[in-house]
DNA sequence: GATGAAACCTAGCCGGT
DNA sequence: ACCGGCTAGGTTTCATC
């Protein structure tokens, strides 16, 4: 799908609030409401837009300690992903290229749950060691932004 | 703020669907659509809630590339809060305890734009080495589970 | 704090340009 | 591909319990 300027524009005002009206949404892209709902349409349908969803507070869910962790394989970690996504702390898994084979981050409520999380982590299979990187203070977090 | 059982269940259904009637909300935690309402509010109003947004493919806005980044430093990063902000392909910056001092998330278009971003968090203050991990292959990213 | 109804507003679809 | 009007449905408020 090609992207313009317009659709940036709409991308970037659905960012920061996907509930206001597609005249709101319009005026700002330089579009009637109806069209701008029909480029809405558009995006969805081509799956640049995946959903619209809600920004919740971890912290206020319980979840405020933060950590990266770096899990060193003996095999290929392919058939690990329900493994890692059955672990309701891991938020996100990633293969990487580098010292270690996976990387996935981690919210827990305490530092003693993240002690399980990691335990839980190290019953994975394939998993030999772990390498922990506790954060202590987020500067932001942030969506991708629409360029 | 006191998070119930109700609470947990509209948060899970509008982390998946923003967009759904206060009706069907209202269904899910076995609530009229008005007591829906009126605790969704209060959900907004005391920040659990930050706010509602879309979710974007990344690669389709040109984004395919994910790396995280380790910035070593010498001086304390405390204000170094703006100038990581500013650059645009950084999506987290958060300061950690263990072997460097800030852990960076970058998505950029090609391995070229990551080699730019690169020197951009080198020229940075206080930064005196970068360590690189590139992600190969994403399993998942998620938001926080509403537990 | 929850409910149900009533007024207002918006989304979603239409044909026309 | 964009625009304007129409209609059903949803949001939001209010009185009530």
């Amino acid at each position: 799908m090609t992207i313009d300027d317009m659709d940036r524009k709409l991308l970037a005002a659905l960012q920061e609030d996907a509930g206001q009206s597609y005249a709101a949404l319009g005026e700002i892209a330089g579009l009637s409401a109806g069209s701008a709902h029909e480029r809405v349409r558009k995006l969805k349908a081509a799956g640049v837009i995946r959903r619209t969803t809600i920004e919740v507070d971890p912290a206020a869910l319980g979840r405020g300690v933060l950590a990266y962790v770096l899990l060193e394989a003996n095999a290929w970690m392919g058939d690990s992903r329900e493994a890692l996504l059955d672990i309701p702390a891991v938020d996100e898994a990633h293969i990487i290229a580098g010292p270690a084979s996976v990387l996935v981050k981690v919210r827990t409520t305490t530092t003693e749950d993240l002690q399980a999380t990691l335990r839980a982590l190290h019953a994975v299979d394939g998993v030999t060691s772990t390498q922990t990187v506790v954060v202590l203070e987020s500067f932001f977090e942030r969506q991708p932004a629409v360029v």
